[in-house]
DNA sequence: ACAAAAGTGTTTAACCTACACCCATGT
DNA sequence: ACATGGGTGTAGGTTAAACACTTTTGT
């Protein structure tokens, strides 16, 4: 065990907000947006049934973005992927049976809301909150991916990945709070974003919903890279607002 | 080119604060301290005199963190290795030339500053502030831990791996100062470390230096092991204060 | 007494949350 | 008119930087 050579495999942790019809106790159903994590089940030995992330081996021409990118068009429309990062490694020499050593280099994507990729039949959205039982060691590779999720939102601008082109402050709300797991007030949302030059109002105005309302403003993010918003917590240089 | 198989190898950037002799205009010497990496010096080539990264080709039977561990151990004591964390991994296929390709995985190190480990040779400890020309992408992974480093100096405890178990707060200032690369006021810095329960009193107070002054008290770190202090910058759950 | 170093107190400025209140639209 | 959702105003709390001031030691 574990004398052959080594490979090298790319696995990515990718996440979108998704909206769930939900019956309430009323009867009227209510749309609740969820985290969701791509997965494909396997369909054989080793752990048949479990499910996995996306990803695939390493080839011997492409780094890792390039490979995790292009195992992600084999099951996400490509175009979608509005953000990419790595994770860590896992190098566990026993981390997955057989003759051949696999280390996994771990990735965050991040697809827009409204996008709907065609998916092939083995692979499925899943709400973070109710994961299936997971193949090998991804189970942790998700909650890591989570973990370094929840905390970039509070400093950078990583939501733009979540966010569609344009949106209401409310659905921006709705992505928060699905992405971060708590409820997020929209009026401290948006200062706290526009403050920071994060987002900005298109000028557009939305059409108001099918039961009234005040038409809501529309808003989108400034860059569509990651950038840092909050450098320093504390310790900051001298001088420096 | 780059047709063999691929191998991987572990690079460390082990930092430490230590405190240069300088020559002042008026002739008294100062102690000044600084942030400084561990590199080694290519004897052959390819680039032959550059500087490198201590590290070197993980075992098949280790993962990354004892390779690491084990490869440091020739150069620097390993018992004087405070934390060690993953970076980032570099996966181009032409990072370093020859037959097999070599995918590299880099980690932090941190030294406290008191210790003096042996050095072999070829081996020195470079301020940051005046690299040598260093050996292939070595460069840029410095880079990056550096930013890494400074940024978990603001919103975790990781500064215990850099301090001596007792310090003065006045030393830990320079510490602070030297690896943030700007000065630190002490009497804040107190302030935030003890609110966010990082640092506490020994009880113990040292004796006043050469030229007076009042003794100073001593502290430690509460923790010896990283632990983030400052979760959220924003959007942190209701109610919570 | 005086210098040097350590520690305390106070002011000011951000930043963020919470919540009450006002505004615009559809039925 | 009224319900519904969007937006503004404002008060309060927490955090940290800046800096003047006091305390404790050695010469």
């Amino acid at each position: 065990m574990s004398n052959g050579n080594t490979s090298h495999e790319v696995l990515a942790v990718v996440f979108q907000v998704r909206s769930v019809a939900e019956q309430v106790k009323t009867g009227a159903r209510k749309e609740k947006p969820q985290l969701n994590v791509l997965l494909w089940q396997r369909a054989k030995d080793p752990q048949q049934g479990a499910w996995s992330l996306p990803g695939g081996r390493l080839r011997n021409d492409e780094d890792m973005t390039t490979s995790v990118r292009r195992q992600l068009a084999e099951k996400v429309d490509l175009r979608e992927l509005a953000h990419l990062e790595q994770l860590a490694v896992f190098s566990d020499p026993h981390r997955v049976p057989g003759n051949t050593r696999v280390i996994a280099s771990t990735f965050l994507g991040l697809v827009p809301s409204p996008a709907t990729p065609e998916l092939p039949p083995d692979t499925r959205w899943h709400p973070v909150s109710a994961l299936p039982l997971m193949a090998f060691d991804h189970g942790p590779m998700v909650t890591h991916a989570r973990a370094r999720l929840v905390a970039k939102m509070s400093y950078t601008n990583i939501g733009f990945a979540l966010a569609p082109k344009e949106f209401a402050l409310s659905a921006l709300r709705d992505i928060y709070g699905a992405t971060l797991g708590h409820p997020v007030d929209a009026t401290n949302l948006q200062r706290v974003l526009v403050r920071r030059g994060v987002i900005t109002q298109t000028g557009t105005i939305a059409q108001s919903g099918r039961s009234g309302g005040r038409p809501a403003a529309l808003y989108h993010f400034v860059d569509s890279q990651l950038r840092v918003t909050e450098e320093f917590a504390a310790f900051r240089p001298p001088g420096q607002p």
